[in-house]
DNA sequence: TCTGGGGTCCTAGGACCC
DNA sequence: TCTGGGGTCCTAGGACCC
């Protein structure tokens, strides 16, 4: 049997932690640039505040209930997570990590203990050591477990856990779970799926697999196999390589000139470097990506970005910010508000494959660049990241905005010495 | 005024190979 | 009149996930 642990409203769990008096009130957490939801408490959910709402338009509602609001703060995030997944991998060590808030579990090995109430005990046992709620969905395939943990969270009488098994026990959850809450399904799906008169999720569980097959691809196939019983998603206990690393950012204002847009890329470019060395890779292509807000006039809009392909693998920042550089310089054009920007890694491969490669025509920077590359990362790691960077990642103009965020209560000393205040709705805009 | 960031997989079409 | 069969690789676009 697979389980699948979900941390409730997961950033706000993680606010109410270290700020207990937001507990019973509605909490809302922003997305970069404090633009939109991606985070709400049930208070929040009750008061109608959909996933994705810009600020802007639901300021009202948070105004009149004095909905509490944060920035989103990644470094608390993903501390509490490892803290989450180590205590859940503790106690369940087939461990799939698939989010920053959701791990899959092989029960399998717990039969003796019943799933359920083992399943009971991680959950307790996670609220006692973080302070996290999680709730638990037990089944025969992923897709049934994400279903079920779902079904735990909707229905306060099963206590954070629920178990589908027996062939009635399924098809009852089947019937009672909306088509565009399975895992896999999407809104353009379910809309499709609408038109042949589909619902829920019993109702796309019973379709001619030829038609599924035909609709949906090869995917949805998937899908409905493993809502059928039939498992098709393995657990993956080792994380795969990463294909492709991107750090972008939309910016706190309109961007007009080069040079702004250089230091940001130059950032995105180092940024990129370190995530590819913390995986152990080197990538081979860069892509630099530039683009007006979608929302602005179309006379201003504009979308850029072309991929170059390096002289040789690379993994260091200077070599990825150079490269970055001269690609937004063909691209850049003048006279457009800028937002957003971001360098994308592509044909990434182990540092050291077996049977190392070298470069046919001499390079003798190569080790000079690797040495100056660890040691910014040794003094980094010593005296706090940006303490020594490129030069030419400076000034920082461009950077998102972050108006409401909460202090860094578990990586940071200076920080976790901030009271928190009383988390203020949003400043009223100048109008009102 | 104000709208996130970082990924994956599949499919179709085109260019190419023998 | 009539024009093969079996592949690979790459890219762009579209769907999905959190």
């Amino acid at each position: 049997m697979f389980a699948l642990a979900d941390c409730n409203n997961f950033y706000v769990s993680c606010e109410r932690v270290f700020n207990p008096m937001l507990c019973g009130r509605p909490v809302v957490v922003l997305s970069n640039n404090d633009g939109c939801v991606i985070a709400r408490s049930e208070e929040s959910k009750a008061l109608g505040i959909a996933m994705g709402t810009p600020l802007f338009r639901c300021r009202d509602v948070i105004g009149r209930h004095g909905v509490a609001v944060f920035s989103s703060n990644y470094p608390l995030y993903g501390d509490m997570s490892s803290r989450v997944m180590n205590t859940l991998g503790a106690m369940a060590p087939e461990q799939e990590r698939y989010s920053i808030d959701e791990a899959f579990f092989d029960l399998s090995g717990f039969r003796r203990f019943g799933l359920r109430e083992h399943a009971a005990l991680m959950r307790r046992t996670v609220l006692k050591h973080t302070g996290i709620p999680v709730s638990i969905g037990i089944a025969h395939t992923k897709t049934l477990a994400k279903l079920a943990a779902k079904a735990a969270k909707k229905d306060p009488s099963c206590g954070g856990v629920l178990m589908l098994e027996g062939a009635d026990r399924v098809r009852r959850a089947l019937a009672s779970t909306h088509l565009e809450d399975v895992w896999g399904i999407g809104r353009q799906w379910s809309l499709k799926l609408a038109l042949q008169g589909i619902q829920t999720a019993a109702d796309f569980a019973g379709m001619p697999p030829a038609l599924v097959r035909r609709l949906l691809g090869v995917t949805g196939a998937k899908v409905q196999a493993e809502l059928q019983g039939h498992r098709c998603l393995p657990l993956e206990l080792v994380r795969p390589m990463k294909q492709t690393i991107c750090t972008s950012r939309s910016f706190g204002r309109n961007v007009f000139s080069v040079e702004e847009l250089q230091e940001a890329v130059a950032s995105f470019a180092s940024r990129a470097a370190s995530k590819l060395r913390r995986e152990g890779s080197t990538a081979s292509l860069l892509t630099v990506f530039i683009s007006t807000s979608p929302f602005a006039a179309s006379a201003l809009r504009r979308e850029a970005s072309r991929t170059v392909s390096l002289p040789r693998a690379a993994d260091d920042a200077m070599t990825l910010v150079t490269a970055a550089s001269r690609v937004l310089e063909a691209i850049y054009q003048g006279g457009h508000p800028y937002r957003k920007a971001g360098v994308l890694l592509g044909a990434i491969a182990p540092k050291n494959p077996p049977g190392e490669s070298f470069l046919l025509f001499g390079d003798e920077g190569e080790g000079r660049a690797e040495a100056l590359q660890q040691v910014m990362e040794q003094v980094n790691l010593r005296y706090g990241n940006g303490s020594i960077r490129l030069a030419a990642e400076d000034s920082r103009a461009w950077e998102p905005l972050c108006r409401h965020i909460s202090p860094r209560y578990t990586t940071s000393w200076e920080e976790i010495l901030r009271v928190p205040s009383a988390p203020q709705a949003p400043p009223a805009p100048a109008h009102r």
